[in-house]
RNA sequence: GGGCGGUUUCCCGAGCGGUCAAAGGGGUCAGACUGUAAAUCUGAUGGCUCUGCCUUCGCAGGUUCGAAUCCUGCACCGCCCA
């Protein structure tokens, strides 16, 4: 058994421990621990695989994680780290969202073996609890002056502008009784966490010494933010989800691709499981010739990986080599249509392109890509349109069947990276 | 209700009878440079059948050879008086 302990604090993944000596007490013997994830989204997000990753961290330590699925508590809302109250979602966007969150989560943990991961809903167990016996059995241990004292629930109440239900005050019971009730079933000793989740995971550990007279422990990792201060995990286009519908394996990995170099060093240790050796390796290449930018194709490769398999990465990188630069001739249909996964088409009569009246202003119209002819013309004029990753500056050019890049496709583009198909069938 | 001041192209903001599709700035887009970065530089930025034509300057009329610019009415906004 490697030194997990050690290993999480020289990645810097340990924010705040409830024991000091907790690496020894994780040395002595195989330990189970459990993450909650609550399903506000059909997709976890970038956001989430730290989390994902320390469970992944403590199996291949040879601990046994447990992956619990907020279908309770994701009904209720946890006001951590929330400047609002947030909206309750239906019971049936909750089930869904469970279902579609589980997905990733069989590729990162292995369910298999001595050591096999667990996945649960505590709403199996919230169910059937009635509210008195609640009250009677779990909130009787709960003092209010404690709770109020939670970091949680202390910001909420100091701003003006928005306050907190007794639903939301309420969460750190159900997250509590799901440490406790995790132990009884599958005597789970660690929780872990974000930062943020300090005071959920206190709030269990005290409920099982009141309720059980057993003495559990917790966790917590930092939250990941960028050097300039912004929340890691958005681009322009929203959150960077794990699931491939809702972002491509391509755009998932083009977004680590992109991490800045002051954040990238932070992100191999977060995110990538290569040792340390590998990571200082990087850091000095990193500091010698930053334009290379080892760091973050490393980063992009490992991560993308972990999350889509290598068939995802294979075809993210695939992508990567055509979007930027390499002229695009003799593909099949098939391969352009995967490599442009993420890319606008429209399909066009075959005839248009067989009787040469297609000008490529009228194409680039036709694809979205200009808004209109003077909009195209001006691309065109400034050497911003490209067919097939060739840049075509004649206005007046036409397109013919020579310009198709493969059975029935014409790649266009403008400027660096805007592309578009037309499919002439 | 009365008196002023405003309403300009994506935004801010000049324009005060022709040379105005309308200065300047911001934003955006394209190009160069570069590390698929930042900064910088250059160009573009109403539409089209593009050396020209058409539609825009709150709305509707009017004066004039000609109006974003002058007049009348209406709408909305700001300040002041009741």
């Amino acid at each position: 058994m490697t030194d997990l302990f050690a290993d999480l604090k020289w990645r810097g993944l340990v924010h705040q421990a409830t024991d000091p000596a907790l690496g020894d007490w994780l040395a002595v013997e195989p330990r189970t621990l459990y993450a909650g994830f609550d399903p506000t989204a059909d997709s976890l997000h970038v956001g989430h695989l730290m989390a994902l990753l320390m469970l992944r961290r403590f199996q291949r330590a040879g601990h046994r994680p447990i992956a619990l699925l907020g279908g309770a508590t994701g009904m209720i809302g946890d006001p951590s780290g929330k400047s609002e109250e947030r909206n309750l979602l239906s019971r049936e966007v909750l089930e869904s969202n469970v279902a579609a969150i589980a997905e990733p989560m069989r590729t990162v943990l292995d369910f298999t073996g001595p050591h096999a991961a667990h996945l649960v809903n505590n709403y199996d167990w919230m169910r059937p609890i009635g509210y008195l016996d609640f009250l009677r059995d779990v909130g009787k241990n709960f003092p209010v002056n404690v709770m109020l004292a939670k970091d949680s629930v202390k910001l909420r109440l100091e701003r003006t502008d928005s306050g907190l239900s007794y639903t939301e005050f309420s969460y750190m019971l159900l997250q509590a009784y799901d440490f406790v009730h995790l132990h009884d079933q599958f005597g789970c000793q660690l929780q872990i966490g974000g930062s943020d989740q300090w005071g959920n995971i206190t709030a269990g550990i005290d409920l099982a010494r009141r309720m059980r007279q057993v003495q559990l422990y917790g966790l917590t990792y930092p939250l990941m933010t960028k050097s300039d201060g912004t929340k890691m995990g958005k681009t322009e286009a929203g959150a960077v989800w794990l699931s491939p519908r809702r972002t491509s394996p391509y755009q998932f990995y083009q977004f680590w691709i992109n991490v800045e170099d002051a954040d990238v060093g932070k992100c191999l240790r977060y995110f990538t499981e290569l040792s340390h050796d590998e990571i200082t390796a990087l850091d000095t290449a990193r500091a010698a010739d930053p334009g290379k930018r080892e760091s973050q194709r490393s980063l992009a490769a490992e991560v993308t990986r972990l999350v889509h398999s290598d068939a995802g990465l294979a075809a993210a990188l695939r992508a990567t080599e055509i979007f930027f630069g390499a002229e695009i001739d003799s593909l099949s249909d098939a391969q352009l249509s995967e490599i442009f996964a993420d890319v606008p088409s429209k399909e066009l009569p075959r005839a248009r392109l067989d009787d040469g009246s297609l000008s490529l202003i009228d194409a680039l119209c036709e694809s979205g890509l200009s808004k209109n002819k003077s909009d195209a013309r001006r691309s065109i004029q400034q050497g911003g349109a490209y067919v097939n990753n060739r840049r075509l500056g004649e206005v007046e050019a036409r397109l013919d069947a020579s310009h198709l890049a493969s059975e029935s496709v014409v790649v266009l583009r403008t400027g660096k990276r805007n592309y578009a198909l037309l499919r002439f069938v």
